[in-house]
DNA sequence: CCGCGAACCTAGTCGTTCTAGTTACAAGTG
DNA sequence: CACTTGTAACTAGAACGACTAGGTTCGCGG
């Protein structure tokens, strides 16, 4: 707005722009997901999540659930009697530890989460594939930066 | 995972791996935000779309943050009242429909958004105008596309 | 074998949003 | 001008989700 400002590039703002209607038309999809399974935001995370480190044969315990969420322990099992209830996953004994669970998606669950978040991510991938070697490295830095920005904005 | 899906470049799939490190930075820098502001999601974006329509002279009502926000207009109202009360912005009266009402956001709350979500602004800024004109097209293309993706899932 | 810490759960509270219904005003019609 | 319909915001009350505080069970080191 101030003429401080005249000096950034004029397709820059454009870019950024861009940046933000992308993030709002994700935002938006999220949230019919969000709506059509008649979930949380926290919940769908936490399933998306559970399919991840399933697929990598990994075991999930409610406390990871709880660091990657940034939730309380108790909340998190306050979430999965919610998500237990609705047949999306259940509790397990853990192999190692007795003090702890292993929770577990349903198949039902599996299923629905890949028949929308899975959509995506195909598209996400074929937009991703139509650059070419030079295009991909441009987006690359170009995201890479702005994380970096992110991170360091309030944080000194 | 499957077979079907080795045909997408090796490059696209580091694409998306930055770009979802990039909208996780975002999140967390926006969720700073919002903890030492101590406010929710929705105060803070009503927070910046009023500042954003008070830079250009226009003039907000309640219904439009509704529209915005995706609010209903009674939660509008207890979020202003709350907003209110922490002194972040006022009620006047509209210019021409006595029915409705023009919100205000106070001078202090305008520094203390500016301070952080401009500072973020700059940087972001930046990093777009580090972009020559070419890079900036495709990043733009790229952008543009995720969001025609995230547009047609669910949708359809 | 005993105490300490870790992992999870239970109970109670608070904050945020929603639905339903109300009041005040605007706009169009005879 | 009186009347009807629509719009803008508010009030009341309930639902939902996350947090704090306080158990319970179990693994581990002395």
């Amino acid at each position: 707005m101030t003429a401080a400002e005249q000096v950034t590039s004029p397709h820059a703002a454009e870019v950024l722009r861009e940046l933000r209607a992308y993030r709002a038309a994700e935002e938006a999809m999220r949230r019919r997901t969000r709506d059509s399974m008649k979930m949380g935001e926290n919940d769908l995370a936490a399933l998306r999540f559970l399919l991840r480190a399933q697929g990598q044969g990994r075991v999930v315990t409610p406390g990871m659930l709880s660091d990657h969420l940034g939730m309380k322990s108790a909340s998190v099992t306050v979430m999965l009697d919610r998500l237990t209830k609705s047949g999306h996953l259940t509790r397990g004994a853990h192999p190692t530890d007795r003090r702890s669970i292993a929770v577990s998606a349903t198949p039902g669950s599996d299923d629905e989460v890949r028949a929308t978040l899975g959509e995506m991510h195909r598209r996400m991938m074929g937009v991703a594939s139509h650059l070419d070697q030079r295009g991909a490295e441009i987006v690359r830095r170009f995201l890479l930066d702005l994380a970096t920005a992110a991170d360091e904005v309030a944080t000194a």
